[in-house]
DNA sequence: CGGAACCTTGAGAGTAATCAACCCCCGTGG
DNA sequence: CCACGGGGGTTGATTACTCTCAAGGTTCCG
């Protein structure tokens, strides 16, 4: 009911029921607080703006939330994906405001945990705060890969990349089947993703396309013909892009 | 002797000894640890590769350090700057492999403490985790708003950010006495960081100059005379970057 | 004096943005 | 049923920005 993030934290214990005695589940506690704080929105919706006063924690359930700035000519930068199982935290260092603004893609599932409420679960599910440190560094690899083809790629890198992570991110969770992407995104988010136009985005799909690296159809169907090329045009290795950005738990079925 | 971080760490407490019965200093034991992992190191000296084994972190006593990431091509971008007092875990998601290139750029006192040490000094001085996290959402907030900047903005607004961020983190550890900023850049580094060519940076600080907005001599020695006009030329609202990128601390003083 | 590393400036080339037109799909309402 | 409008996607033409290449200039140091 609270889907693949509550699945995810219970595997552990599951796969090595030796190392614990039984006791009352924590993660009993873990799934009430995050049932209750559950809400639903549609796509569209704005959660937050930046500055906005925002101090919880965001545990996805289901759906996309993409994480944005703007400046004040109405330039924007996704800045990244919240997808389901993923724990985010977007308050800035002064501790009371939103760094970024927060938008529905899909219609999303998420628990938003008040700053308070989460430290306390945290003191009682010793595996979540294992499991948040993952997540961390996940968002600070993915940020720092993103920022060196901003920096310095070409247009097809920050292009192939974007697709190449997002279907890393996708089949880790399970919904990238055959190397078939559905993303809740027009060409306009892509490029304020990848840092492009939506025109030069278009451009640089099709020349992917007529190279039979993928096909794309209608509202971002996207089926990958030829990762390895893909790799090769967003100058990736797959693996250890995999290994870095992909939280362990996910990694390390045991 | 050990520096910022520790005086940091020490102030809360100072401030309000009524708030502790006075005991054993856990900061004596965070003292201990620093100074018996702290290490020196001079310019030039890669501390770490992408993709080494890591896990480890990093508490900077003194001096400068870069995180930066590199294409097979050698186009690099720098990620991040480590200034004295921060705290930062360079470790990818996968736990063991360093997500970026660790290169000293002025000489550096760094104190590298290994995870698992780390954890249990986090166990035992209850004020280090909450700065931690401090510097981590100072990081993603800083991450966040350059990323913001290589993807739609202009070469004159990262050259302004990039100085602004500097200045603005270098004034708060006491380093920018009237807007005075030593960096120990070369306009390379400093382009590998806003995302632009040496030759383009060199361009766009001259045209600031030109403005009577800032100048520079010798080795990055740059002297800031309008900081409103940079902050207009950077797209910025100078106090709430400040709130937004340094870390709590330092504003809060609770 | 010579060399090295860095900064500066100009000229030319290349990449991506912008502007504009058109298409397609789809839902709405006459 | 069809006319209409809106949102996206596609494509071409033009513009603008930034890179690269190249040639000095400066400072520092052996």
């Amino acid at each position: 009911m609270t889907g693949n993030l509550l699945t995810a934290l219970r595997k552990p214990s599951m796969r090595h029921p030796v190392s614990r005695v039984f006791r009352p589940d924590p993660t009993t506690l873990l799934e009430n607080t995050l049932i209750s704080h559950k809400r639903g929105f549609g796509p569209g919706k704005i959660l937050k703006l930046e500055g906005d006063l925002s101090s919880a924690t965001y545990c996805m359930l289901d759906g996309w939330l993409a994480l944005s700035k703007s400046m004040e000519d109405g330039q924007r930068q996704i800045i990244d994906f919240l997808l389901p199982g993923d724990i985010m935290n977007p308050t800035s260092a002064n501790e009371n405001t939103s760094a970024v603004q927060i938008e529905v893609l899909s219609y999303a599932r998420v628990s938003i945990i008040p700053t308070g409420t989460w430290a306390g679960l945290l003191d009682q599910v010793p595996s979540l705060e294992t499991r948040e440190n993952h997540f961390i560094a996940s968002a600070l690899s993915r940020l720092s890969e993103r920022m060196l083809r901003l920096g310095k790629g070409t247009a097809e890198m920050r292009v192939a990349y974007s697709l190449l992570e997002l279907y890393l991110r996708l089949d880790a969770i399970g919904k990238a089947d055959n190397c078939k992407l559905c993303l809740p995104l027009t060409q306009q988010q892509l490029g304020d993703f990848a840092g492009l136009s939506s025109v030069h985005v278009c451009r640089t799909m099709r020349r992917l396309a007529h190279r039979n690296i993928l096909t794309a159809h209608g509202q971002m169907e996207i089926v990958i013909h030829d990762l390895d090329a893909l790799a090769v045009a967003a100058s990736v290795d797959l693996a250890t892009l995999k290994s870095e950005i992909i939280p362990a738990p996910d990694i390390n079925p045991c």
